[in-house]
DNA sequence: GTGAAAGCGCTAACAT
DNA sequence: ATGTTAGCGCTTTCAC
């Protein structure tokens, strides 16, 4: 089982002919499975592959093809429980067809972003998969440019990058939440997320401002925070909103950061979701089922994100042009919306 | 800033020399900071790398080298939030240190993470970190031998393996939240997690047992159910536990999948906890502080975990012999663990 | 201080 | 059907 011999050093192609008494290339040729090998060749081949543990390098594979089969996986933080289940379903779709995946965190900074983009070019990675940390900043743009691989976005939206995407249909659920709010009297709702240069809150934003407009309603910029998706931003505005007088009666917290900060600052002021403020959740998280109150809840299936961007990518590897996949969204009203008028 | 020429073709050091008018040794000996290399050479050659954009190719170096800078990690579930706290940290920690993270979930199954072991093995990894679905299989031992890699285990307790090991001290969490049970007059304290085949349930049973032995009291096998981490193990066997009569004032689940799955039998049933029967989790997770009520915990730092595993890694890719790390536990008592009597 | 050449492990084109 | 050879991009002797 073992790929190196005794002396510790690598066993090699070279050895193996050795050892079977033939050419390297014959090792090679029944090794990958050409046509013109007979079965005297392959009997001694397979005796002398089985018999020194030898294992093919993919290192020496991808210099001499060009093609490593791994794939760059990039994202803000594994640690948000979205794309945990993003890298898991992708990573094991990208397992089953022969790729591995690198996982490199941003950190939400665009200059890791960007120095971790140019590792994997360096790496020559045949794909690459990220969530971008912005959407706006022309460097980053520049650096996936030079990339010259096949990308694919995950809730993003950038022109002129020939990439691929999945994204999220977050303005039907965002609309319906909205919707559900506004019908039950609420006007002032606040809505706490990241920054609109990603398209997830501009998505969102734009389902927040329909429903407005649905109901023939005023939007007011004074209750939106949209200034980042860590937990900490939320707490801030969160406590801030809760402050001014009147105060919001709903709260919609975009992300698993902005909505455990939102919580947090909830819970440190006694505010009670569901019977002194109505709470709407976008996106669903760990034990969320057991979570009580019941949140109402944006739901999207991280799952079939990472599928859909394997997917994705696995096609243009395959010469096929870039193309996007769209994630629905779903709005569930539980006991956190209720109350708060 | 591209690595490309105008040709599509990948830039090399031989344009570089080319450009240069210098031989390829001098290039390669320029940007590796070799000692002997004339001003003129540095600015000639630092010259026709700017304009040509080239970057070396790291695939390369590593043939040559016999070094990836890649580290394989190894775990059954990213998307389980204890493990992706780990991953997070440690990969930060080695990019940091010049190298890379090459993910893969064995998804519980032995038979997959040993095909990820020997996928590693060939990928030339110069370092592997993993926590293993079992420590008793022969095969996965097989195969952990041929790695001939350095290797940092993750709350595992193996023999003859040469691997350093980042462990946790869950006898004192476990040994004093059975305590502060058995002091509140518990005297059916269920037990429900994964099995003993891995270092971690052994030594939360160790103190759970412990605990029992220190009151002067009996520990029986019948509350225990130690056979899978997954959510749906804990929730069929706590489920069974409750309906037996009498059943157990107190319930421990080990890990967060086995707390999954506790709660949401104790839903289920609509028992209270922290009212109708105490409960106490092992390991704490995404907005685990703003859960209702407070739930009573033994608490790891998961991000330690990932920054030692680095460090024990790196310090064996400099030679140093294997070493393990301890990480402590605390538990802390809070609403959940009240009532039940 | 710089250049020429060998070779890391592999595959494919070209012989025979 | 099998062997010989060149070369993927790089670093490192070894000459000069």
């Amino acid at each position: 089982m073992s790929s190196e011999n005794e002396n510790g050093g690598q066993v090699t192609i070279r050895h193996v002919a050795a050892r079977a008494g033939v050419a390297l290339s014959s090792v090679s040729r029944t090794l990958s499975g050409h046509p013109d090998v007979s079965p005297a060749m392959r009997a001694k081949v397979e005796e002398a592959v089985k018999a020194l543990g030898y294992e093919p390098d993919f290192l020496a594979q991808s210099l001499r093809s060009g093609t490593t089969r791994n794939i760059g996986f990039i994202i803000r933080d594994i640690a948000n429980p979205l794309f945990a289940l993003v890298a898991r379903a992708c990573e094991q779709e990208l397992r089953r067809n022969g790729y591995s995946m690198i996982l490199m965190n941003s950190d939400g900074s665009v200059e890791t972003e960007s120095k971790n983009l140019m590792l994997l070019r360096r790496r020559r990675v045949d794909g690459v998969i990220a969530s971008l940390v912005a959407e706006d900043s022309p460097y980053i743009k520049k650096t996936i440019l030079s990339l010259r691989r096949p990308l694919v976005l995950l809730d993003r939206d950038m022109k002129d990058l020939n990439a691929s995407a999945v994204i999220t249909d977050h303005y039907t659920g965002v609309f319906e939440a909205t919707k559900h709010l506004l019908d039950k009297g609420h006007r002032r709702i606040a809505f706490v997320t990241g920054s609109e240069n990603v398209y997830t809150t501009r998505d969102r934003l734009r389902g927040y401002r329909a429903a407005f407009t649905a109901a023939g309603e005023e939007v007011s910029e004074k209750w939106m925070a949209l200034g980042g998706f860590d937990p900490e931003y939320a707490l801030v505005h969160t406590r801030n909103f809760l402050s001014k007088n009147p105060r919001p009666t709903a709260i919609i917290a975009g992300g698993i950061g902005s909505t455990a900060g939102s919580l947090r600052a909830l819970n440190e002021l006694e505010i009670e979701i569901g019977k002194d403020i109505a709470f709407v959740a976008l996106d669903e998280w760990p034990l969320f089922d057991i979570f009580r109150p019941k949140i109402s809840s944006v739901y999207r299936d991280a799952q079939a994100m990472g599928v859909e961007a394997a997917h994705l990518l696995l096609e243009m590897l395959n010469g096929k042009n870039p193309s996007e996949s769209v994630i629905e969204t779903k709005f569930t009203a539980r006991t956190s919306s209720e109350g708060g008028l």
